[in-house]
DNA sequence: CATGAATGGATAGCGGCACTATCCGCTATC
DNA sequence: GATAGCGGATAGTGCCGCTATCCATTCATG
């Protein structure tokens, strides 16, 4: 297959693959001349995955080149592959180190604790919740925290599901890019459902009509 | 209060303050002479949502300025407002219209139906989530529609959980922007929660400590 | 085997976004 | 009355995800 057939197949444009070959997303296609490559099926698949993670999962072009560097490494340490996932929301770690953070913190590593998580607080994943709780507490609402154990329980069932998912899937060899799959666009399953629900609970109490905005 | 003391309460730049005012973000300070205006607590509290919705949330300044707009609306249809604010997702909406959207778009219906959601399937939400499961079918994922129910189950626990919390806040005053909050910010909370779990539940499994990347 | 389309590779440019810098004439403050 | 700060306006910056253009080469077609 050439580069031509590759870009009808996916509907993505010849010079966004190759820019995506440029950015290390997508290996080369393999010369057979000096201009001319070839690309198979598992170039159309890091296509579609590129794709799916871009526009569903809202990662960036940068962070979407570490996570399948970590995927195609044969090393394959499968939890820096998942940490490299999940560190796809990047804090943009502003300077803001007030008492409000230093409470969040302490809430987030009491929440850790408190379930037994096996995890350091220096996960970026805690960085980004004591974040959003500094920034409730400021708006008010530190009484939010109250619902992080609900949350806590959901997320727990989710990941839960999500384990046993990727337990019974084919091979090893897909079970890192199945995880970083359901990690990504799980979230953004996850996020829409949640809208949905809101808006279903929303309508059950006020009586209104769930809007299209 | 005039604009340098906001500026360094809130630890915005001055003209990132003046920005906001242009893009409508922010009500301008009142005049009390052709080059002088104060501002109040209302003006900070606005900016430190701001800065939540933008830096936590994930929001463009223009979709902040549709939901604040909303917000300030006194007609205040609270289902428009959580139409606004749940439309900050906002699909690229490519034109990839083919079998596997069809299918997911019929899997989004039945979902709704069999839940009995009180909402249509012209929600943003659910288009959203219509293209999550498209990109997963196009993955060899299509299985991971079986999930559906355990994250639907989740996400009405959480809303459930979000609603109780609206409910029995203070005034009726703040009950939209509390909403607004908790939707936007809510997702943060739960994606790095989600994480977290992630993080655990597959360090139990593989024995591996969640990495830092 | 001639010719037009497509290809690999490289470089430059574009449009959107969230600011940021600069300038102006004015004003509060010391 | 000097200095710092202000409101308002306009222009510029840096990043990001492409997109356009060009070149020499190669494939596909008649």
């Amino acid at each position: 297959m050439r580069i031509g057939e590759l870009s009808r197949k996916t509907g993505v444009p010849v010079p966004t693959i190759k820019y995506y070959v440029r950015e290390g997303l997508l290996p080369a296609g393999e010369l057979t001349s000096r201009n001319q490559a070839s690309y198979d099926e598992t170039h159309e698949r890091r296509l579609r995955l590129i794709r799916a993670l871009l526009d569903v999962g809202g990662m960036k072009v940068a962070e979407i080149a570490d996570v399948l560097a970590a995927v195609d490494d044969p090393e394959r340490p499968l939890h820096k592959v998942l940490g490299a996932a999940a560190d796809r929301m990047g804090g943009t770690a502003d300077g803001h180190d007030d008492a409000e953070a230093a409470a969040a913190r302490t809430t987030v590593t009491g929440l850790i604790s408190r379930r037994g998580w096996r995890t350091h607080e220096s996960n970026p994943a805690a960085t980004d919740l004591a974040r959003a709780l500094a920034a409730l507490t400021r708006l008010g609402h530190g009484a939010f925290a109250e619902l992080l154990d609900t949350y806590a329980d959901a997320a727990e069932q989710v990941a839960r599901a999500d384990l046993a998912y990727v337990d019974r899937r084919v091979a090893v060899e897909d079970i890192v890019e199945g995880v970083v799959i359901g990690t990504v666009l799980g979230e953004a399953v996850f996020s829409a459902l949640r809208r949905l629900a809101h808006v279903d609970a929303s309508a059950r109490r006020y009586g209104a009509e769930g809007g299209t905005s």
